[in-house]
DNA sequence: TGCAGTCTTCAGAAATCTTTGAAAGTTCGA
DNA sequence: TCGAACTTTCAAAGATTTCTGAAGACTGCA
C-alpha cells in the first residue's frame, strides 16, 4: 500500500522542482495508483500522511489545474485523478517565472541606466528571457498539436 | 552602496525560482554593480552579510557557470563577474531536472507495467519531458546562434 | 432538524535549512 | 621560510518551513 521506490523518488523529484514534499508524494501517489482514482482517504493511507496534509496538497495540486475532482455517484468521499495534460500545466507553470524575471530585469534597466554597465548586463538578460517567454508557449502548443495528431 | 529595491526584489524571484536566499543575493550583486568586476569583499559589504555565505554563494554559482573568477594583477584578493551567457547556463540547468523526470518516468513504467493504467499515465509524462529533453537544448542554442549573428 | 461521515483550517510541534563567526587554511611577496 | 591578507570550512544559533492533530464546518440523508 506505500509507495513504491521509484514512485517516492519521482516525488523526490518533483520536489526539487519547486513542489511541497507531501505535495509532491500525493501527485506520485495519483501517477502510480493502479485505479481510476484516488480518495482522500486512499491517498491518506498509502503514504501514511494525516488528513490534513493531504487536503492542503490536494488543494494546492487542483489550484494548479494537476489534479481534478471527479464526481462519484454513490459515495460521499470526494475521488480525485491526474488531469489529461497535467505536465504540460506544470510547465506553463514555469513560464510565469520567466516572465518576473525578464520584468525584473526590465525595471533594473531603467533604474540603473540603458547605457551603465548594469544595464547592458540586464539587457542581455532581458532579451534571453524575453526570447524564451516568447517561445515556450509555443514549443508546448507544438507538443499538444503533435499529440492530437496521432 | 546596499542593493537598489529592483535588486533585491530580483533576487527574490531568483530565490523562488530554486537559489539559495544569498545566492541570489550575490547574482544579483553582481548584475546591477557598475564596476567589471567585484572582490568578495565588495559584496559582503554591499549585501551586509558574512564572509563566510558570500564564499559560499560564490562556490556555487561558479560550480553551476553562472560567474566566473577574473585574475587580479596587483591584487591578492579574487575578483568575480558575471558570465557571458550565464543566463542561457541557468536555463540548461533545468533542463537536467527534465531529464531526470523523464528518467524516473521510464523507471515507474518498468516496475508498473506498460498496460496497466499506472503505466499509461507514466508513459504519457515520459513521453512529454522525453520531448523537452530534446527541444529545449534546441531552443537555446538557437538564441546563441540568433545573438551570434547580430 | 439531527446525525454520521468526510473535509478543511490552523496553532503549535517538529524537522529542516540558513547564516554566522571564528578558527584553520591558503597564497603571495619579501 | 615568515607574515600579512584573504578565503574557506564548519559547528552551532537562529530562522523558516512543514506536518500533524484536533476542533469545527460542511454535506447529504433520514
Amino acid at each position: 500500500m506505500a509507495l513504491s521506490g521509484p514512485a517516492e523518488k519521482l516525488a523526490l523529484t518533483l520536489a526539487e522542482g519547486g513542489l511541497q514534499r507531501m505535495t509532491a508524494r500525493v501527485l506520485a501517489a495519483l501517477l502510480f495508483t493502479d485505479q481510476e482514482t484516488m480518495t482522500a482517504g486512499e491517498i491518506a493511507d498509502t503514504l501514511a500522511i494525516s488528513s490534513g496534509s493531504v487536503s492542503t496538497a490536494i488543494k494546492s495540486l487542483a489550484t494548479v489545474g494537476l489534479i481534478e475532482r471527479v464526481p462519484a455517484p454513490g459515495s460521499r468521499r470526494e475521488h480525485f485523478r491526474l488531469r489529461e495534460g497535467a505536465w504540460a500545466t506544470l510547465m506553463s507553470g514555469q513560464n510565469a517565472m520567466i516572465g518576473s524575471l525578464r520584468e525584473a530585469a526590465e525595471e533594473g534597466i531603467t533604474v540603473a541606466g540603458a547605457g551603465s554597465l548594469a544595464g547592458a548586463r540586464l539587457a542581455e538578460m532581458r532579451d534571453f528571457y524575453d526570447y524564451l517567454w516568447r517561445e515556450l508557449p509555443a514549443l508546448i502548443d507544438r507538443w499538444r498539436d503533435d499529440k492530437g495528431d496521432q
